[in-house]
DNA sequence: TAGATTGTTAATCGATTAACAATC
DNA sequence: TAGATTGTTAATCGATTAACAATC
């Protein structure tokens, strides 16, 4: 499941890493110990020097780390700035909200093509871009090569949407779908986004709070 | 920051148990063996019979676990039989989608109120609901005592408007900001959902995936 | 009863924290 | 040089897995 060895907790850290040394930049800070930005994210010094230290020493004895260049490390180790090109599918609610609100270039990622097969929605321009129809997925793959798809589709048609884009060469999904994608192909990545998951566990808190 | 002692990770498994139990019931499942259940989810008999176990034994020795029985208690100890009610605030793309999208009564909540501070949306309707002006939040909170706010708001304004809510009585914030919210208080449930952070790591194991 | 499978205790594994020598 | 703070090793803590007695 983890590639060279990072484990799973490290790399659901960087991505926070980055935005907060995004922050402290825009702050105008330009130097951090792991003391001052253990306090400022609510974990510990140790932590954050065993996280970096997973990829080679970034920081500097007796001064700390170089929050530009710690950010621009971070970066590259994300791969943000290598872009994987990306497809949409699926423009309901949810597929309309996640073209128009994600900022996909600077997460790594640029959005070449959005596909819905509702032939109603066909044409209609979204994010700059034609919605096309989910009969033309095959031509459009084998022309353009997207490596990533963003599954906001229900959850039937899902398992065989993901078949027949792995045969079309994508390589990881985004997947909004109710269904659990499962990453048993370990040369396919994916990365499940489950709101009713989220919203239960906060129903949770808040029962077990009263309780309390 | 775990009530009664319970692991996170345990609570974050609840959700996918109570999917999938759901999935067995409607396929016609009416008992499952640990064994059987972790071959589904890609789990172990092991962790499923010590989570089941963090709330007491719900299976039966030489049987196994009846589904529909399974499946009841944990939808109760997630709390989805005694919902909270929630407001939402923030009708962008995203909170337009989440309003309109998330099936809130099943998850174990009810969405009494729409909000936003733009006044050319004001009255607008959204899920039957008509949106309302921001600067009627007091008043609404005071009359409605939501008790839970899903904030789909600019990372600049979500600090003021959580600290306007938590004096407004709202114990739990169901977060789509760029902002972290804190969970220092131990009274206020926090759920943050960071898109970015999950897209960013899909860029991660894409990237180190081509390099090996 | 015999077979199956749980509930639960013990063993292992991995992740976090603490400590400290290296070094800027 | 003295002070600070990293990189890294060792200790601790927690979560997962294995094992097995209890029991349906």
């Amino acid at each position: 499941m983890n590639t060279n060895g990072i484990s799973n907790s490290v790399i659901r850290r960087l991505p926070r890493y980055y935005r907060f040394l995004e922050d402290l930049k825009n702050s105008g800070v330009s130097r951090i110990s792991s003391r001052e930005l253990a306090e400022t994210m609510g974990l510990t010094a140790s932590q954050i020097r065993q996280d970096f230290n997973c990829f080679g020493g970034f920081g500097q004895q007796g001064y700390g780390y170089n929050v530009e260049l710690l950010r621009m490390e971070i970066g590259r180790i994300l791969g943000l700035d290598s872009p994987n090109t990306a497809i949409l599918i699926g423009v309901g609610n949810l597929g309309r909200a996640v073209a128009q609100h994600i900022n996909f270039e600077t997460k790594g990622f640029q959005l070449i093509g959005i596909f819905d097969r509702k032939e109603s929605l066909v044409g209609q321009i979204v994010r700059n871009m034609p919605i096309r129809s989910t009969s033309t997925l095959d031509e459009f793959c084998k022309e353009n090569r997207p490596q990533v798809a963003i599954l906001c589709i229900p959850k039937e048609s899902t398992r065989e949407i993901a078949d027949q884009l792995i045969g079309l060469g994508v390589k990881g999904f985004w997947n909004f779908s109710h269904f659990d994608l499962a990453h048993d192909n370990p040369d396919i990545s994916v990365e499940n986004v489950h709101f009713g998951d989220s919203l239960m566990t906060l129903s949770y808190r808040l029962n077990s709070k009263k309780t309390t």
